[in-house]
DNA sequence: GCCGTTTTCGGCCCGACTGTTTTCAGTCG
């Protein structure tokens, strides 16, 4: 979440409107967590987590919807909230019960709510009772043994809390797409080679390809029979570091890196990315990693509800299963069951009644839907477009022609600009883009005017040699240009000319950070309107895991892209490919897609290795809703080059 | 706090597991 801290932002001084979208739905988010740290209604706690996520996958002007009205009329808005955010959105003034509950509650009781098995009630518990106000006190007061003996804790309580403090100090309690992706294959073909299991297939987060990833979910299809024996079999797997616990229908585990069977690499990674990622230490914090995970077991019969529920989203399922109420049925794990039928069964007593289901698709069909695809269960939208049969047609890996942002020796690369061609070409693309670093970027040895000049020569030859021999691919030459002061580029307006293209990115970190978002959006959109600008490279600047982007409207910097865009100017906007980033985030991809603004999806190669991580941008697309005709990357290269005029 | 072709009150998704209890609350997904 961009700007991280947890506290109501200060108003801009321009407005009205006074506050960003982002800024308001983080606003109710936050209230909705203090909500529950006081112990709140939790129905009145969901209004405010409903107005939340509305606001934020909404792709109309907040401003707007304030000054018309109709923000009243949209759904979860009632009369509360809706005279409380035309206040905060006209006005610039946060509600006073809003301020008061920022106030009243201790920083650290929101930190202590990424330990796990710690949630609101208990944590406000401590708080009363001992004065535990921070993890650092709930750690004191644990090592002491003063948790164990309060009413309703216990030993186990007490020890299973000294155990998460750990993990959310060394993982902060998620892990990104790429580090979960692969624990879960691994663990996927583990079991799936134990004899009696049927299906296999990782549920979650991970299936719905979140940026990062709580713990993965695996749902096993198995006879009952082999149930137990299956179920032995699985706890007995190399790769488990710990079993927290084994219910009849649930397994939960700790996996560590002895599930890889080929041993366990970090890779290469970028300078500054290590850097945020905490630096040396942080291949060996990976190597000595954990990921909790669980397995359900269920007979064949049960699989496809079982996948669909563990697959969520939770908002997702929500919908899902008010859509089966409104039908007379009931929606779970088990199946999916006629209220009528099932009477007051419970559980999978009722499951005998459910309505059949060979896979997920069936279970969407009973509910008169297609079925959607994991990605897009987010409860974004995807309901209401598969009721009107009008899901996006996703873009996939095979839609890819090439990218545009990739580094070579000249700057911080590894490979040569010939070996970067030779591995594009050989993933079946048509054509690459070198944007190797401008000179700003000393720590990246950013090349000079004349060394890019003759890079640029360089790749006129091989073009050249490849037209001669009938080779169906080509070079485009650019560069990643540091965005400096005033919006300027890195390199004179002469030398631009020459290339193909800009990405123009912001590598300052620290003093970008330090600005405010109204400052930094304007620092931006003045590079945008710069003549030879022609992508904005990783525009939040965030390392998953690592820190937060600098602080920027970009909805504001989309919508200006999107008026250059119909002026006939190109100006797209880069999805950032590599797992460490995935930078557009993939909430807004929609938003660039509605305004007409192109995305481009860029490895950001530093390595023939680096190209690959192309998939996770793939993945972050279709997240985003993105088909074929949002994407340049589908672009063949002639067609790519006539939208450089 | 929101919502309503059973509308202004009484609902709001629902089940598993854990650790604490001896019938249940808290947490999670």
């Amino acid at each position: 979440m961009a700007g991280g801290g947890f506290s109501l932002p200060k108003a801009r001084p321009s407005g009205p409107p006074y506050f960003s979208r982002n800024q308001v739905a983080n606003a109710l988010h936050q209230v909705a967590v203090l909500l529950e740290l006081q112990g709140a209604n939790v129905f009145r706690v969901r209004s405010y987590q409903n107005a939340s996520r509305m606001l934020g996958s909404l792709t109309e002007d907040l401003g707007e919807l304030v000054a018309t009205g109709r923000l009243l009329e949209m759904k979860g808005i009632g009369k509360g909230l809706g005279s409380a955010l035309t206040q905060v959105i006209a006005e610039g003034l946060w509600p006073s019960d809003w301020v008061e509950l920022h106030a009243s509650t201790p920083e650290g009781m929101i930190e202590m709510l990424g330990i796990p098995g710690l949630g609101p009630k208990r944590i406000k518990l401590m708080n009363q009772e001992l004065g535990v106000d921070s993890v650092a006190s709930l750690k004191e007061a644990a090592e002491a043994g003063k948790i164990a003996p309060m009413k309703g804790f216990g030993e186990k309580s007490q020890a299973r809390m000294l155990d998460g403090i750990e993990l959310l100090a060394r993982f902060r309690a998620r892990r990104r797409l790429d580090v979960g992706l692969m624990y879960g294959e691994a663990f996927e073909a583990r079991i799936s080679q134990i004899p009696g299991v049927l299906k296999v297939q990782l549920a979650g987060s991970a299936r719905r390809r979140k940026e990062t990833i709580g713990d993965l979910d695996l749902v096993v299809g198995v006879d009952a029979e082999h149930h137990e024996s299956v179920a032995n079999a699985i706890l007995s797997l190399p790769g488990i570091a710990d079993i927290k616990g084994a219910g009849d229908s649930k397994i939960s585990l700790i996996l560590d890196t002895s599930i890889f069977e080929e041993g366990f690499t970090v890779g290469h990674i970028d300078p500054n990315v290590l850097d945020a990622i905490g630096g040396d230490d942080y291949e060996q914090l990976e190597s000595g990693g954990t990921i909790d995970a669980q397995v359900r077991l269920v007979p064949p019969e049960v699989f496809p509800f079982t996948l669909a529920y563990f697959t969520g989203s939770k908002e997702h399922n929500i919908a899902m299963r008010q859509r089966a109420i409104d039908r007379g049925m009931r929606l779970n794990e088990f199946g999916l069951i006629p209220e009528a039928k099932a009477g007051d069964l419970k559980g999978m007593a009722a499951a005998q009644y459910s309505l059949p289901a060979v896979d997920e698709a069936e279970i969407y069909a009973h509910l008169d839907l297609p079925w959607v695809t994991p990605e897009l269960r987010e409860d974004t939208g995807e309901i209401k477009a598969a009721e009107l049969q009008n899901l996006p047609d996703l873009i996939t890996s095979a839609n890819i022609r090439g990218a545009w942002h990739n580094h070579t020796t000249l700057s911080d690369g590894e490979a040569s600009l010939e070996e970067m061609a030779e591995t594009a070409r050989k993933m079946g693309w048509n054509w690459l883009g070198i944007a190797d670093h401008s000179p700003t970027l000393k720590i990246a040895n950013g090349a000079s005017a004349d060394d890019l000049l003759a890079q640029g020569t360089t790749i006129q030859s091989y073009n050249a040699a490849w037209v001669k021999e009938g080779v169906d691919f080509r070079l485009f030459h650019g560069v990643e240009s540091d965005i400096l002061p005033g919006g300027k580029l890195d390199h004179p307006d002469d030398v631009l000319a020459t290339l193909d293209y800009t990405v123009a990115s912001v590598h300052a970190i620290s003093k970008w950070r330090a600005r405010d978002e109204l400052e930094n959006t304007e620092e931006l959109i003045r590079c945008i309107d710069h003549p030879a600008t022609t992508v904005l490279g990783h525009p939040t600047g965030r390392i998953l895991q690592g820190r937060d982007g600098y602080e920027v409207d970009l909805f504001a910097v989309l919508e200006h892209m999107a008026e250059h865009n119909e002026e006939g100017r190109l100006k797209a906007v880069e999805l950032n490919a590599s797992p460490y980033r995935l930078d557009l985030d993939w909430r807004l991809c929609k938003h660039a897609k509605g305004l007409g603004v192109p995305v481009i999806i860029n490895p950001d190669a530093h390595s023939v290795r680096g190209l690959a991580d192309i998939s996770y941008g793939v993945m972050a697309a279709r997240k985003g809703w993105l088909e074929q005709g949002d994407v340049l990357n589908t672009l063949p290269a002639e067609e790519l080059a006539s939208r450089l005029v």
